[in-house]
DNA sequence: GGGGGCGAACTCG
DNA sequence: TTCCACGAGTTCGCCCCC
């Protein structure tokens, strides 16, 4: 049997979404009979649909990473060669094998503390999480297949038994804490990276009192087991990959120890798969089997010229650090926060009344959050799965630092409108670009951008094009630093009238804007209080955006979103219409006007741009 | 050509 | 009955401007 017949004969067997044996305590799963299992609950969904997308796409760049593949000649090949060679050079000499990094893992973490909140819950098995999602599973759970990250009714389904329990951070935070209390014995630098994980430098510890890293790994264990109830796991190595890496050997309640010596770190590395590596996941691991038929650290050495070759800089020196064995050895200076965000799934909908009440709701939950920390930002995200589970992201940058949530949703508002109309299952948004507070300052960080864009009379900037400037909170976008006004010598009102031309007044002589119609052929479909009307069956009465017959869905929605924005009291409405127009101009074969080479028809790149050179230098 | 802004994708727990 | 999360970081490619 050829492999195109078996794969159709068992299509699970190439849905991997939900499922990998890569997880502690899943060895002896029936990884075929899970597979099937939630191949066969999933398949048909939208979820599943989409899905099928994304792999169709990656497939495609394998596709084409293999032609670049055989394209290469002889001689590129020996170019590399000499180019991974140097690059291999420079990385050995950076090896550092005197420190001592531990990686410590607490067992099911979520699932261990509610079971000592629970003891009637020990040995059985258990989920954290609820029916759209699960945050751990007990070790008995695993033993069925499930694990994190999957759905609770697929779980359900391999484990008709399984326990369910709500998720309860707080506890999962105090317990976190115990653990971090005697992490700072050790390393009072020590990095969480999640609630239940932490990399430890115990380089000084071990020195100063004469220990190994195992004696040292046994005795922090235990501390953990003695002060807080839980066993975690740890994997001791010179650096934080590869202690990484060992903390997952003996799971759960164990250790493993990888020693500072060059043999046994390439000894280790050889034949370890690539997708044990922190960095690497399923859509890597595909790539680099599927076009190089890399499967273990070992063979990225053994192709180093083809990934030269193949992959970016800064690609290649990862992928060529993973077959040396080499990881992170410092302590990082500087960690600070980058972001902050919040994001809510809900049932899909396309009520713009609806929306914007979410919208609402994460904007204040975002603005809370940030004042807890005394946060302020200047680079709004805001972010959409549709209803198909397409994602998207829609971003500004902002002229001032904001925290409150009214700044927050008046902006994101004018986000979110200009994407409608859009059937959404989930909104997020997401704040960046911190004020620095060592410089105790309130000043536009971009000023002399402004200045200059200004002067220039640019109109590049979408911080601008998607901003509402005849709202009445418009002065807010614009710069309260009097200095730079006079820096300037333009008055804000000069700026509203400068920044507020661009394209917009353009795109809408090339949309037709029609507002004077001439006469009325058709109401809006769907909504009875809408006041839109079909002017010539077409052409809407209140923008003039067009939309011939056949387009029922996208009229009622247009119509929904004429009377969200009477709700809203808000006034503008161009953006929403570029973006309409760019949605129809996809969809209609009369499309007047040639595409605008932005970011919205980014998704329509060479799919070979991905993750692969742009250019070669030969 | 370099840098900033943006959008998408990948990864991790 | 329930029907695929959330928060954060990083990299890459493209566009635009200088």
């Amino acid at each position: 049997m050829d492999s195109k017949s078996e794969g159709e004969d068992r299509p699970w067997q190439s849905y991997h979404t939900a499922y990998t044996n890569a997880k502690a305590g899943m060895e002896g799963v029936d990884k075929e009979k899970v597979q099937k299992v939630v191949y066969e609950m999933s398949k048909g969904s939208k979820y599943f649909e989409n899905e099928q997308r994304k792999e169709a796409y990656i497939k495609q760049k394998i596709e084409n990473l293999q032609q670049q593949h055989a394209k290469l000649t002889d001689k590129d090949i020996a170019h590399f060669q000499k180019i991974a060679e140097k690059k291999i050079v420079e990385l050995e000499a950076s090896r550092e094998l005197t420190k001592t990094w531990l990686h410590t893992d607490m067992d099911a973490f979520y699932a261990a503390v509610e079971i000592l909140d629970n003891p009637s819950l020990k040995g059985k098995p258990l989920a954290v999480g609820g029916m759209s999602m699960i945050c751990t599973a007990s070790y008995e759970a695993r033993k069925f297949g499930v694990r994190a990250a999957m759905p609770g009714f697929i779980a359900r389904k391999l484990c008709p038994h399984l326990i369910f329990v709500p998720t309860n951070f707080d506890k999962y935070t105090h317990f976190s804490e115990l653990t971090r209390k005697v992490f700072r014995r050790y390393d009072p630098n020590f990095i969480a990276t999640s609630l239940d994980e932490a990399y430890l430098n115990v380089t000084d510890v071990c020195s100063e009192r004469g220990l190994s890293g195992e004696e040292v790994a046994a005795e922090l264990r235990g501390a953990i087991c003695d002060e807080t109830g839980l066993t975690c796991s740890v994997g001791v190595a010179p650096n934080r990959m590869l202690a990484k890496v060992c903390s997952d050997i003996n799971k759960p309640n164990g250790q493993f120890i990888l020693l500072n010596d060059h043999g046994a770190v390439m000894t280790f590395i050889s034949s370890l798969p690539i997708r044990k590596i922190g960095g690497i996941g399923k859509v890597t691991e595909h790539m680099l089997r599927d076009v190089l038929g890399i499967t273990t650290c070992d063979d990225m050495l053994k192709n180093s010229a083809l990934v030269c070759a193949l992959f970016s800089d800064l690609s290649s020196d990862f992928f060529l650090s993973v077959g040396l064995g080499l990881g992170g050895t410092h302590t990082p200076e500087n960690r600070m926060r980058k972001s902050i965000s919040t994001e809510r799934t809900f049932t899909a909908t396309s009520d713009p009344t609806l929306l914007f009440q979410k919208l609402a709701d994460i904007a204040e939950t975002l603005s809370s959050d940030m004042q807890k920390e005394n946060l302020w930002g200047r680079n709004l995200t805001l972010k959409l799965k549709t209803s198909s589970f397409e994602v998207k992201t829609r971003a500004v940058s902002l002229q001032k630092y904001i925290s409150s949530k009214e700044e927050i949703l008046t902006n994101a508002t004018n986000l979110l409108k200009a994407e409608l109309p859009v059937s959404l299952r989930l909104i997020g948004l997401r704040m960046s670009q911190f004020r620095d507070e060592d410089k105790h300052t309130l000043v536009d960080p971009t000023q002399k951008t402004l200045s200059e864009f200004i002067v220039s009379g640019s109109s590049h900037s979408k911080a601008y094009e998607n901003q509402d400037i005849s709202s009445e909170n418009s002065g807010d976008y614009l710069l309260e630093d009097k200095n730079l006004c006079e820096f300037d010598g333009t008055s804000e009102k000069e700026h509203r009238c400068i920044t507020s031309e661009p394209e917009s007044s353009s795109k809408r002589e090339e949309l037709g804007d029609s507002s004077s119609a001439k006469d009325t052929n058709e109401t809006c479909g769907g909504n009875a209080n809408c006041e839109i009307q079909w002017v010539d069956g077409y052409i809407c009465s209140k923008c003039g955006i067009e939309l011939p017959l056949g387009f029922e869905e996208e009229r009622r929605e247009h119509a929904d979103y004429h009377l969200a924005q009477s709700l809203q009291q808000e006034e503008s409405v161009h953006v929403a219409h570029d973006r309409v127009y760019h949605k129809l101009e996809h969809s209609s074969p009369k499309s007047r006007k040639k595409q605008k080479a932005s970011s919205q028809g980014a998704k329509f790149i060479p799919i070979d741009a991905f993750f692969t050179k742009g250019k070669k230098t030969l």
